[in-house]
DNA sequence: GTGGGTGCAAAGACTTTGCAAGACG
DNA sequence: CGTCTTGCAAAGTCTTTGCACCCAC
């Protein structure tokens, strides 16, 4: 329920001690709406429209700050493109090789986590899956 | 074995069509014998003084090239600086959240597929762990 | 009021491309 | 020898920063 996640955005902003503004609303619930983890430019050009005055350089701002919040995760990716995600409990995230989505697994891998201890201490985990998805897999005929 | 993979490595680049080159031969015995997953500056700055003529440009065209060749892979990264892998079979990866260094995990994750190909046809999964390795624990003290 | 937030423009980091000269097979 | 490759410099992306103005508390 996004209305839960917006009262859930502003305890923390508060409590991160920022303020709460009409672009950083307006980014979290583009961000946490959407299933497709956009970018920074993405986000940008979705919003431009909608609210009278917010920059690029806000997104990227906004971003920024509520990652350090814990609100928003960004996705590994192969390329140089930084992509968000609004949901940061743990998940996975499926990959097309094709037309570039991403979109959320729910599912959690189980490790040996010995293995991973060997290296360090564990934090969080995520599986990137690659793969060809529904709709390119459809255009393949 | 590092000859092992010179000798697969030449194979390859013929078998793609490309000439084998002392650059590309550095590029890919450099990557190859580091555990680490450099960046193309990495690669570049540790050739420029072994190698007489290399230059930035011929690296990330080397890169380019083996990774359409099957030589090397990108690693997922949540940065803007791309990092390559000479290991192309199934693994996984330690990523220390302090000090940013990527090691191998020999692990590869146990999933339930169906889950997967509800999103489409899968063809590589990875293992994306984050934590704080050994050594910044280490100095944690 | 005051400290944080914003927009603009400029700078910065990383990567790619055009072109002429050179090397591999 | 012809074609693929290289190096240099310039251009292209994506992202961050400096600075002056503005806003909420």
């Amino acid at each position: 329920m996004l209305k839960d996640r917006v009262e859930e955005f502003k305890r923390r902003v508060k409590a991160s001690g920022l303020k709460i503004t009409p672009q950083r609303l307006a980014v979290y619930k583009e961000i946490a709406s959407r299933q497709d983890h956009p970018s920074a430019e993405e986000l940008y050009e979705r919003l431009k429209d909608k609210i009278e005055g917010i920059s690029l350089t806000t997104v990227y701002r906004t971003l920024a700050s509520l990652e350090k919040a814990g609100l928003v995760q960004r996705v590994p990716t192969l390329k140089d493109k930084v992509r968000y995600d609004a949901r940061v409990e743990p998940h996975s995230h499926f990959v097309c090789i094709k037309c570039g989505k991403i979109v959320d697994l729910d599912l959690i891998p189980e490790v040996d986590r010995s293995k991973i201890e060997e290296l360090g201490e564990p934090v969080s985990c995520t599986l990137m899956c690659y793969g060809i998805c529904r709709e390119c897999k459809g255009e393949e005929t």
